[in-house]
Parts: structure tokens; sequence; C-alpha cells
DNA sequence: TCAGGAATGCTTTTT
DNA sequence: GCATTCCTGA
């Protein structure tokens, strides 16, 4: 590799990108350069001869893995390298492989909403409510403790030894017998299908570790045990494995995420090189001081120190606001404070726990005309009409697949109602037929009448000429099936609502004309299964003059001059969900939440939080995070003078001033007590409490929302 | 068959 | 508070 490239870099980075053979860990801090290791590590290895067609490299995120591809072209080494997401890998693996795995290849890949539909069949199949097998518990269960950790339905069975478990079994058996009818996958049975197919194919396992000689994977933090059965198998014949990562900045758990993969490297791969990268190249002193006085507070980690490099900064800001509207407020104000003093931008992100709290984000810099993006890819594929036209183009591939179908056998409406498709169902159940079978059977099926019949027949013509079309480019058909499914012109009578719906699905062809222009034999299939691996952090667009929005998991590997940390309370950050459990794991898991999302500022940072939130329609005084006295910055829950926002919708404040905020010592009248004074007020928002002493001599507690005070002006 | 209103449920984070 | 589902009447 060119010296001048290589003197960009430390020693230990150095180190790190040179050690070609064996296994190496490459335990990193934030901001110390990992994902430049790796890149590097691509060039150097094609530099020294290696075929590019032998690496493999894994990033966490699509957006991750498209950087990543250009900056090592950038470096100088040739394209070809599988630079991928473990999901798109698998995809990949399991169309390759299909007959061993045992799969249709045209398989569609289902999110989480055509999987809550499945799980919600697979309930009622099994005779069981909704009520004590609610289906986000039931997939939770199955994906993150079953699928994740490679228990499959035979596995479960065997071991599941009361009822609970014995439910569960069956259930989870149902579930997957739902998707094999309509040739799906969802996302965890992409790691779980590959990780078994190579545990159990040894002649695969041996192809492909022989075609991927080099293995490097990023945020091996956040790998499941799918994942890593996967990597291990992978890197079978050689051992060419390297992964970085830091245990610090895990926030996966949740979601089978495994910290002992990264933990127990020199254990599994015994004569591993290990570099540690503590410099941080990114964040100023002040900034990691806080971050690493905050993490320190986990208990069940290794001690590590972040060395700062940058010179000293402005400290680092905790601020209270009255509520969540003075927040959001705030935050735009100060936004266009820096951004007067010559910060771009782009340069500037907020971060939140709950996507939830970019509604209010969002209104407040509408108020203030400050351009945003919410950086949520997904959104835009679960609006309905962008859903409705890819379930036709599913259908097209997966005849299957009865999700997509039910999904368009009336969209846009064309009189093929609910009693229609549940004669078809019978009969298609009757004779062991699949959905689409079954309609196109439906000259026989005698419960229908006459103009049932004729319409479904139209339906399914429909689809076969479409169907001729399915070859070659994906924009062109897309753009067919939206006029000619009759989705356009439905929208075009709908309204504004549906003008919007129309340039939605423009954009979406637009979309595919590009993923035709780029690659080099578009197919359907291939177009499909991409974009059900879109993550929220792809939308990500750096290069817009936008403030960005985000959740702190998107905003994993990102950095940004200023960042903006809104709604750090107890019961949001920490989220009340991560107390449920009996140890400390969860609340450490928000704590390192919090610590990523710190560790993504470079020279300023603004952590905030309301006194008030309105939470599920109601009012509700908050408590400040305990994180927040763990950064040891010297704040106080003093009015900042903000000035309170004037939009029209806003209405929070008046009503708690007048309605729940009562002194001791004000005089308030009781519809049917009287006059009386307050002795006490307990501040819980809408659930305050207030003990009032009545002129009667009574003293009474009273929840403020039920006792209909009003206060007296004397 | 379907629109529209009422009732019910559900609310962390994501590939 | 919002979204989905349920239910009723046309």
């Amino acid at each position: 590799m060119q010296n001048s490239l290589l003197q960009q870099l430390t020693t230990s980075q150095k180190k790190a990108v040179l050690h070609i053979e064996g296994p190496l860990l490459v335990l990193a801090g934030p901001g110390s350069g990992k994902t430049r290791v790796i890149t590097y590590r691509i060039a150097a290895l094609i530099d020294s001869g290696i075929q590019p067609y032998n690496i493999c490299a894994i990033t966490f995120t699509n957006k991750a893995a498209e950087e990543m591809r250009q900056r090592a072209i950038a470096l100088g080494a040739s394209a070809g390298a599988r630079i991928s997401t473990f999901h798109s890998l698998c995809v990949r693996i399991l169309r390759q492989y299909a007959d061993k795995a045992g799969i249709n290849p045209n398989f569609s890949i289902y999110d989480q909403a055509d999987q809550t539909r499945c799980i919600k069949q697979a309930i009622k199949d099994c005779e069981l409510d909704t009520t004590n097998f609610p289906p986000a518990r039931m997939l939770d269960a199955i994906s993150s403790r079953l699928k994740n950790n490679l228990i499959d339905v035979d596995n479960f069975k065997a071991i599941a030894d009361d009822f609970f478990t014995e439910t569960l079994a069956k259930l989870y058996a149902r579930y997957q017998d739902i998707l094999a009818e309509k040739n799906a996958l969802d996302f965890d049975d992409l790691l779980m299908k590959t990780a078994l197919l190579l545990q159990n194919c040894s002649d695969v396992c041996c192809e492909l570790s022989n075609r991927f000689k080099f293995l490097l994977i990023d945020e091996y933090q956040d790998t499941n045990r799918a994942q890593y059965v996967i990597a291990k198998a992978l890197v079978w014949q050689h051992n060419n494995i390297c992964a970085t990562g830091d245990p610090d900045q895990s926030i996966y758990r949740w979601r089978g995420a495994d910290i002992r993969n990264i933990i127990n490297f020199e254990k599994d791969w015994p004569d591993a090189m290990v570099v540690k990268l503590e410099e941080n190249f990114r964040s100023t002193p002040n900034i990691l001081a806080v971050a690493d006085n905050l993490i320190a507070q986990n208990q069940n980690r290794k001690e590590k120190k972040l060395v700062p490099t940058k010179p000293h900064g402005t400290d680092a800001v905790i601020s209270s606001f009255e509520d969540e509207a003075e927040e959001t407020q705030s935050i735009a104000l100060k936004v266009q404070e820096l951004s007067g003093k010559g910060a771009s931008l782009q340069d500037i992100a907020v971060f939140y726990r709950v996507n939830a709290q970019s509604r209010l984000l969002e209104e407040a810099f509408i108020h203030n005309k400050i351009p945003y993006q919410v950086v949520r890819g997904v959104e835009f594929y679960n609006r309905k009409e962008i859903r409705d036209i890819l379930a036709y183009l599913k259908v097209l591939v997966n005849p299957d697949d009865e999700i997509a179908l039910l999904r368009i056998i009336n969209t846009p409406a064309r009189g093929i109602g609910k009693t229609t498709i549940d004669r078809v169902r019978a009969y298609a159940s009757l004779h062991k037929l699949s959905f689409l079978e079954a309609l196109k059977k439906s000259e026989h099926i005698d419960s229908l009448s006459k103009a049932p019949k004729e319409k479904i027949a139209g339906f399914v013509k429909m689809l076969e000429m479409f169907k001729k079309d399915i070859k070659g480019d994906v924009a062109p058909l897309a753009e067919r099936v939206f006029i000619e499914s009759g989705l356009e012109k439905s929208l075009r009578e709908a309204g504004p609502d549906g003008q919007n719906a129309i340039e939605n699905i423009n954009e979406l062809i637009n979309a595919a004309a590009l993923y035709d222009k780029q690659t080099e034999q578009p197919e359907l299939i291939d177009y499909l299964q991409q974009i059900s691996l879109f993550s929220d952090a792809d939308a990500y667009d750096g290069s817009s003059e936008k403030v960005a929005f985000m959740t702190l998991h998107t905003a994993k590997g990102l950095e940004f001059e200023n960042v903006f940390i809104a709604g750090v309370e107890q019961g949001l950050l920490p989220h009340e969900r991560s107390s449920e459990s009996e140890n400390d794991d969860e609340l450490e898991e928000e704590r390192r939440l919090l610590f990523v999302g710190i560790t993504r500022a470079k020279t300023s940072l603004h952590i905030s939080y309301a006194r008030y939130r309105t939470i599920r329609g109601q009012l509700l005084r908050t408590i400040p995070s305990q994180f927040l006295f763990e950064l040891e910055i010297d704040f106080s829950e003093s009015n900042q003078n903000v000035p309170r926002p004037s939009w029209p919708w806003y209405h929070g404040l008046e009503a708690r001033d007048t309605l729940y905020a009562f002194a001791a010592g004000e005089l308030v009248r009781h519809k049917s007590f009287g006059l009386g004074r307050v002795k006490e007020f307990i501040d819980m928002g809408e659930n305050s409490v207030v003990v009032v002493e009545f002129n009667s001599g009574q003293t009474k507690t009273l929840m403020l929302k039920y006792a209909g005070l009003s206060k007296v002006n004397v």
C-alpha cells in the first residue's frame, strides 16, 4: 500500500490495517476511526494481491456499506469486494443455495407489519386470545429469544416444559407454517436459515469460506447468536476474521445481540491479535469527559479510557424547560443562533429516544422555518400507497404471497369484497390450493354468483398480463402496474391526499429507475428484496442543508458538529420498559444509548429535558433522568427565559397554569364543599393531588382532575 | 359492498 | 393521542 496513505494512520491503526493473516479484534472506542481501519484494510488486502472477490465486509446498514465501498475505491482499491449487511448477505446466500436450505428462491421478505398479520393469524388458528398472548410480545419472543438464538421449532418443542412455553411452541410452529405457505421469510429467518444451512451443509460452508477468504465485520458488539454462527462458518477454512467493535456501544441486546460475542473473541480465536484504539479524533475533551463520567457508572463493563486528541472547546450544557413544546421551540431557536454564527445546518442533529418525539420538533422547525429531515427511511415504505404498489409487484414474483394478494385484490375497489374473499378462501382450504390458485379456478366455485366470478376473472387476467413484463427493468413495470391496476385513477379522484400519494409513487418509480440504471442485471425480485432490507439510517442525506432528526439508535455510526439530545427524563431515557427486568442489564443498555448519543458530538452538546410532558394524552410531571446526575455537569431547574411558543395550536401551558397549578395557601372553591384553602399541592401533572382545608372544618385529599376546584382571586 | 363513525387497543429501540 | 378494527346503515 502506498506509504502516503498509511501515513494518514496512527501506529495502532496501522497495526490493525497491516495484520493480514489470522484473526484480529479491533477494540475501538467512539470516534477512534474503526470504520476507517476496515476501509483501509480492504484496500491493503487488495494491494497485497488478494482478489476483491475473496473479500467480504459486513456493515451495520446499507448506507454504511455504500460509503465504505466508495471510500475503498477512493483509496485505490478495485471494486468487487462484497460489502453488505448481514441480512443482504443472507438473502444472497439463501437464493444461491435455496434447494439446500429447503426454500423457494422467490421468497418474499416479511417486515413487521406482515409479521404481525401472520402472528395474529397464528394466535387465532391456535385458538388463543390476543389478551393473554399479545401479538407484539409473541413475535418478540419468537424473534429475539428463539430465532436469533437458532432455536428452531423442533428444538423448542423438545425443551418446552410448562404451559406457557408449550403454548409458545405451538404458536411458533403455526407461525412458521403460515410463513412457509406464503413462501415468505421474516428478518430473523434470513439469519437463522442461513446459519442453519451453514451448520448443516458442510459443502456449502466449505464453498463459501473458500470464496470469502477474508471476512471483516464492523459493529461486532451488536451481533447475535445467528450472526456469530454465520461469521464463524464463513471463516471455517482460514480464520481470517477481523472484527471491530466497542462493548460500550452495544445497544441492540433487545433484539438478540449478544455482547459475549465480542467479549469472548479471544477465546473463540485463541491466536487472535487484539488492537485497541482508544484515541478519539472526533470530540472535544469537554464532551468526552461527560461521556466518560456516564459510562463509568456501568458495572458490567471493562474499563476503557477515552483519550482526547482535540483541543478544549465549550462545555456540554443541560437545559430544562417547562414542557416539551418549550423544549423543541428552544432547540429551534438555538439552532438558529448556531446557524447565525456560521454553523451549517447539516452539521446539526437532534436525537431522541422514541420516534414520537419527532412530531413536536417538526412543528417547531416548521414554525421557525428551519429546514430539517427526519431520518426514518422505513416510513416511506410504510405508506399505504407504496405498500399497495409494492404488493402488486410482490405478487408477480411470489404468487403464494397471500398477504400481498389480499392487500391488492380490492385496492382500488373493484367489487371483490369480504364475502367473496371468504368464499374463495374456503374453497382454497378445502381443495388445498393457494389463494391465487383458487382465484384462478373461481368459475368452479359454486358459492359465487356470476358478478364476483367475472370480477375475479378480470383481476386474474390483469395479473397475468403484468407477469409477462416481469423480466428486465423494474421502473417501466411499476409504472404500468400503477396505471393499469386503476390505482392511479383512484388516487387522482381522491383529492389532495391522493395527489400526495401519486407524488410518493412517482418517487418510488424514480428510485426504481435509479436501481435499473445502477444495476447490471435489474431483476424485480432482487429489487424487492433490496428495498425490504432498507433501514432508517439509509435515508440520511448528509449532503443536504438540513438539520437531522433521528432516534439515538439511528445515530449510531454518525457524527455531527452540534448535537442536541431531547427528552432526557426518567421513563423516556431510561425508557420505562427497560426497568421491567430484575437486574440492571436493561438500564445499562439505556446508559450506553445515551453514551452513543453524546459521543456523536464533535464540538457542541446540548442535553435537555422538560418538566412536564404529555404522554398518551396525559400531562405528566416528569423526573429528570438519573443519567443527568451521572454526567457531572452543573444544572438547575431554573427557567431559562424561553419565549413561550406563540403557535396557534399551543395551549399546554395556559391549560396547566389554570388547571394544574395550585400553591399552598391559595383560596379555592369546590362545588359541594364550598370555599377552602390549599394546604398542600402534590404536583404530578394531570394526576396531581391537592389537600384542602375547607371552611366547614373538613380536610380533604382530592385528585385534582376530578375535584373540579376553581381558584378564587382575592 | 362500502363509507363513516364508534369502539377498542396500543404505544421503544430496528434489520 | 393515534391507528386500527369493528359495526352499523345505506
